[in-house]
RNA sequence: GGGCGAUUAGCUCAGUUGGUUAGAGCGCUACAUUGACACUGUAGAGGUCAGAAGUUCGAAUCUUCUAUCGCCCA
């Protein structure tokens, strides 16, 4: 391990196992780097930060999404506490009720036990064990990725608190009417065994038949009616026939008896507006216990509604099909029809079926006592916040979606037949009435007796994560107040996919609004959908999840945080492979290399650690000792810290990224560095050497800066190496640069000038093959007095960098032998004697000069359009005639150069 | 059926309120290895911006329609 009390040179190569393995959270964590108090906002007036973490499943392992996900956040949170906001991440994880219960019956049922063997009570025993023992997988898994929360205020759903919460806000929307039980047809899942809210039923397409049947008249079974359905088995629960009121049609059969088919029940045909004349035979049937549209027509029409499919899927009815799955029994039903006679075809029928999303199976309508949530009157306000600005979604758009929903918005069903939650606070009397109370002794107080029974379900997972923005900073009910809600109460940034934006996204805002009078959060980042590089979502069943934790192994955790950002864009899907994490690994070690040859100057050119540090510490740029290059990287520098703040104030990470990356590798390194190499090889004064390096160094820290959002790891190894720093300090906590506007284009000029020579100078030695190890000679025809004393300045640049040795030279011809070109005006030869082919250089200036031309051309048309000359703006006009004019000049010294060619 | 989004170089994508000779990364081609870096450097090839019509002095950008693909809701 690195000594990190004296800064020394980094090792020859990046290792990004010992790199992060130094720095990872625990070190991080054990300093309390992430730690956040209230007391700094409410009595020191700094600004608060707050993002709160979308608490992933306790069953969970880290997948692509998460990584996504939380580099996001920590992106963040990082940048606001560099910012000097006190920033504060709050993680946890929620108790995800049907998936755990899964997986915890599972087990047992490899020893041979079910959870009613054990009972409520011991089954649940078995639950947190489990919880002890493996629900904390997920959050070791996110600590891998360096992620910078406040990990003291981690949260479970079913920690006390967090219980208190969701007891005493339930209570709460009882007494004020916004919950009420009553008998709904809900989604049931059959292999759960519960019911479920809209929101976790998946639409799917399916194909399955669609079977008309004919119902022969009471009175004459001669005649009938034909409806198609594509639920047979539900036959035996119709109550009637409906056929819409203005299909002539059906008109005279308003009022008749039918026979139900195998049941043999008669069932009155009805006339109701909901049926689609379009639609089959223009007959429905109606089977109120079996469809929720249907339960609304029965109750229109005073028929009863019964079921003939119980809670495990089976048939329950008293036709011979009892104890089937309801799908066999479909399939043979179809088979009894036809030998009755009353199978009058089946038709091939695609259609979207709903599927439970968990377990994965088709979702049974279910008639049942639920628990609703009105979400009407909690919908509106929640509905005008996001309307008024009050929170911003980016990108934008998904406000349509939010709207939409908030504007149809059904009641939300709550209870879960399930074990594993948080038990509905309520009990009923021996007569049935129903009293809800935060306990037993309080309901018994309320009923005015002690013999109570209490529900027996739990509440929607979602219930206690709509709370989320509350219970993590330790609200418990109603009157809740403390020091970390008045400070840091609403958050401010929310990232999350956006597959979640009604689970979870509107309820908090509801739940903000309701219980706290305030939105929860003020920004909401919906994250992209990361697909495999053939664009498939990924999915354990396709196989095509790279795992993040192999990924981490191979490239580094910086270089995947790097990767995932850089190529996701806002509001776009990604496509990932593993192998583009070679962006962000070849990157780091980019990084790595720049600034080793940095700290192997600083060593150089400073006497000791000790010296070098003194000067750094005093170190501020001055124009008077700096190059050329100096000034254009200073000017660069500022230039991309503008656009790197302006990114990140408008969500655009992935700009962000994409800025620094292109700032550092392609200015930084290409250039500046480079031309460093020769100025420090020259012989400039002790005093510029020192100032020199110390400039370099000083835009490499800042690099770092901006970078540690990003790439946490790497960044605090180097930072540590700059100058001697205590282990216990990290560039987390350092200060972000800021742009400096008295840095502008005009310091870039001179060095802006070298650059396009040095280019032009290497694109005419590739065009002509000139060999590698051929030192040419290169004149240039200088414009003006400040190109004189910019390529006079920077003269050691040439032979480093084009391997010609450049001379200035004004009123001269087109020396013999050479390839000529045209920079900036001024005009650049080169001396190739031997290997110029005189048709070549003639063919390729020709082609220049056509090139031009046609842009002169096109210009030309554009400035003599009396119309455009009136219409545009006046600077566009201006530029315009600008570029008309360098090009017509650029042309004539092309012409003059092909003459000159032509002797 | 309703809504949202996408269509720009071989691939993946940038392109701010209309004013550039339309950009990047990967891939491809050629050249270069003792001086931070081959996980590299240098140079280069590659696009009638899905199609049509319109608005405008001017359209990748705005409007309408069409086509293809994806997502959400019914």
């Amino acid at each position: 391990m690195t000594d990190h009390t004296a800064a020394q040179n980094l090792e020859k190569t990046y290792n990004h196992h010992d790199v992060e393995e130094r720095w990872k959270s625990a070190h991080w964590e054990a300093l309390g780097v992430f730690h956040a108090e209230s007391s700094r906002v409410l009595e020191k007036g700094v600004s608060p930060y707050t993002v709160l973490m979308p608490p992933p499943n306790v069953t969970g392992s880290l997948t692509l999404g998460h990584v996504l996900n939380h580099t996001l956040q920590d992106i963040f949170i990082r940048y606001a506490r560099m910012a000097g906001r006190e920033a504060l991440w709050l993680p946890g994880t929620d108790h995800a009720g049907i998936a755990t219960q899964t997986v915890v019956e599972r087990k047992l049922r490899q020893e041979g036990v079910t959870r009613h063997d054990l009972g409520r009570k011991d089954f649940l025993a078995k639950v947190w064990e489990w919880r002890d023992e493996y629900g904390g997988l997920i959050l070791k898994q996110l600590r891998k990725l360096g992620i910078s929360c406040d990990w003291r205020r981690n949260l479970f759903t079913m920690d006390e608190r967090a219980s208190e919460a969701v007891i005493n806000s339930f209570i709460s929307l009882y007494r004020d009417g916004l919950i009420y039980r009553g008998a709904r047809i809900i989604n049931w899942c059959p292999v759960s065994q519960t019911a479920l809210s809209d929101e976790e039923v998946i639409m799917k397409s399916r194909r399955d038949k669609l079977v008309y049947v004919s119902y022969p008249l009471a009175k004459d079974p001669e005649r009938s009616i034909t409806i198609a359905t594509v639920r047979p088995e539900t036959i035996l629960a119709d109550v009637a026939i409906a056929v819409n009121p203005n299909d002539p049609r059906y008109s005279d059969l308003i009022g008749e008896l039918v026979v139900v088919p195998v049941a043999g029940r008669h069932i009155p045909v009805i006339a109701d507006d909901y049926v689609d004349i379009e639609f089959g035979t223009g007959a429905l049937k109606i089977t109120p216990a079996h469809d929720p549209n249907d339960y609304e027509v029965a109750k229109r029409h005073n028929l009863p509604a019964f079921s003939v499919v119980g809670k495990d899927g089976r048939m329950t009815d008293d036709f011979g099909y009892a104890g089937m799955d309801r799908f066999d029994a479909r399939e043979k039903i179809i088979t009894d029809l036809e030998e009755l006679g009353h199978l009058v075809r089946v038709e091939e029928y695609e259609h979207n079926v709903g599927y439970s999303e968990r377990a994965d199976v088709v979702v049974e309508p279910y008639l049942s006592e639920q628990w609703f949530v009105k979400m009407k009157p909690l919908a509106e306000p929640a509905l005008k916040a996001v309307n008024d600005g009050e929170i911003r979604f980016h990108p934008e758009h998904w406000i349509n979606t939010y709207r939409h929903w908030m504007e149809n918005i059904q009641d939300w069903c709550i209870s879960r037949q399930l074990w594993w939650g948080h038990r509905i606070p309520a009990w009923y009397d021996q007569s049935g009435n129903v009293w809800v109370a935060s306990s037993y002794e309080e309901a018994c107080h309320l009923a005015g007796t002690d013999k109570l029974v209490q529900d027996e379900d739990v509440l929607d997972t979602w219930f206690s994560s709509w709370l989320w923005p509350l219970t993590t900073l330790g609200w418990t009910g109603l009157h809740s107040d403390n020091d970390d809600l008045r400070a840091f109460y609403p958050t401010d940034t929310l990232v999350t996919g956006p597959d979640i934006i009604f689970f979870w996204v509107a309820r908090m805002i509801m739940a903000g609004i309701h219980f706290k009078g305030d939105v929860p959060f003020r920004d909401v980042y919906f994250t992209s959908i990361i697909r495999d590089m053939k664009g498939r979502k990924l999915s354990k069943s396709l196989g095509n999840s790279p795992d993040p934790l192999k990924v981490i192994d191979t490239y580094g955790t910086d270089a995947l945080r790097f990767t995932i950002v850089y190529i996701a864009p806002l509001g776009q899907d990604v496509m990932f492979g593993e192998e583009k994490c070679e962006l962000g690994r070849n990157f780091a070690t980019k990084i790595w290399n720049a600034s080793r040859f940095v700290f192997m100057q600083r060593d150089r050119v400073f006497g000791s650690s000790e010296d070098f540090e003194q000067a750094f510490a005093a170190f501020v740029p001055d124009r008077e000792l700096m190059t050329d290059s100096g000034l254009w990287i200073m000017s660069r520098f500022h230039s991309m810290l503008e656009r790197y703040h302006h990114a990140m104030a408008q969500f655009k990470v992935n700009d962000m990224v994409k800025i620094v990356h292109e700032f550092f590798w392609g200015d930084y390194c290409d250039w500046y560095l480079e031309a460093l190499k020769s100025e420090l090889s020259g012989e400039p004064s002790a005093e510029q050497a020192r100032h020199t390096v110390c400039l370099a160094v000083h835009i490499l820290e800042g690099v770092l800066k901006t970078l540690h959002p990003v790439m946490p790891f790497i960044t605090d190894e180097i930072w540590h190496a700059i100058a001697p720093h205590s282990p216990e300090e990290s560039i987390a906590l350092t200060v972000m640069p800021k742009p400096d506007a008295s840095w502008g284009a005009e310091d870039a000029a001179s060095f802006d000038l070298v650059r396009n020579i040095v280019s032009e100078i290497r694109s005419l030695r590739s065009a002509f093959n000139v060999p590698h190890d051929l030192r040419a000679e290169a004149i240039v025809k200088v414009a003006s007095k400040e190109a004189r004393t910019a390529l006079v300045a920077c003269n050691r640049i040439f032979p480093a960098m084009t391997r010609c040795e450049v001379q200035l030279a004004e009123g001269i011809e087109r020396p013999a032998h050479s390839a000529g070109s045209v920079v900036d005006g001024n005009e650049l030869f080169i001396r190739l004697e031997g290997l110029i082919s005189f048709e070549k250089e003639k063919i390729r200036v020709e082609k220049e000069i056509a090139k031009v031309s046609a842009y002169i051309e096109s210009l030309h048309k554009k400035l003599s359009n009396q119309a455009f000359v009136a219409n545009a703006p006046a600077d566009v006009v201006a530029r315009e005639q600008e570029k008309l004019e360098e090009a017509r000049s650029l042309v004539r010294k092309l012409h003059d150069n092909l003459d000159v060619l032509a002797l």
